[in-house]
DNA sequence: CGTCGCGCTTCACGAACTGAAGTAGGGCGG
DNA sequence: CCGCCCTACTTCAGTTCGTGAAGCGCGACG
């Protein structure tokens, strides 16, 4: 609130510093569009946090909320283009993750890809069908 | 902390979801390292949370602290290799900015090139000095 | 002698986040 | 038919994170 709005990395760093936002973006990138696919994928957030962090980056105009009123009643989010314009920002947080961050995920992962391709699905971004989708 | 340690992003994202981290990265690969410099830039940051900052950063190995014993007391704060390569993702963070967060920054950059080319030093991080410097 | 700047630390306060529980409606197992 | 699970939340109390103001030791400047 105190940042200097005429620098856009401040303005974006606004958005972006809440603890969850860029975790939960990059979820809803991958496809997960359900309150409680997110909140089993986000392990450890609190419903509330979900919660607040969804209406926020609603209103920021990141992630569209789209309600059907069946039985269950089903919630889905969406990433909009401004929500996926993020993707490039978590693509460098995973290749920075990757080189810096003692990458336990490459070795495990590298091991993986013969075996159980569904483990994969985190660093496979760059290809990912929501992304194509959207894009499209 | 609750978070996938086996996820890249994740790890990243726990060092980046600090409120001014990031920003502070910023003015580091900027040139500012003297602690009141950076407080100056931060506006609204509290000494507190730069001390906190900073030394939570020099802990993860992103910036180095050199205490030069004169008179007065000089301390210099720089990025690392580690710290350096945040740099992308504050570039990524500048582009968002700029496309989807109202942009007066960009209009008055591009008044301000032709004019005082002092106030354009935050748009030109990739030719910053200080950064063919540290990758020398 | 008083005030300034530097590089912090301390304190009290508020905002953000957590963890556990509750809610409302329905499904499904025993 | 009873109780437990599922979805999508909300509520509450408690902890952690960040703020704003003040202070401190030191030397310089006026």
């Amino acid at each position: 609130m105190a940042t200097d709005q005429s620098c856009p990395v401040c303005r974006t760093a606004e958005i972006v510093c809440g603890k969850w936002t860029l975790l939960l973006v990059k979820e809803l990138a991958e496809g997960n569009s359900r309150f409680c696919e997110l909140e089993r994928q986000l392990t450890g957030i609190s419903p509330r946090t979900l919660s607040l962090r969804l209406r926020a980056l609603e209103e920021e105009g990141i992630v569209a909320r789209h309600t059907y009123p069946e039985v269950p009643p089903r919630v889905e989010y969406v990433l909009t283009s401004k929500g996926l314009a993020l993707v490039p920002l978590i693509e460098d947080m995973r290749v920075y993750g990757s080189q810096w961050l003692g990458d336990e995920c490459a070795a495990e992962t590298a091991a993986v890809l013969g075996s159980d391709p569904a483990l994969g699905s985190d660093q496979v971004l760059g290809s990912d069908p929501a992304l194509a989708e959207v894009a499209a």
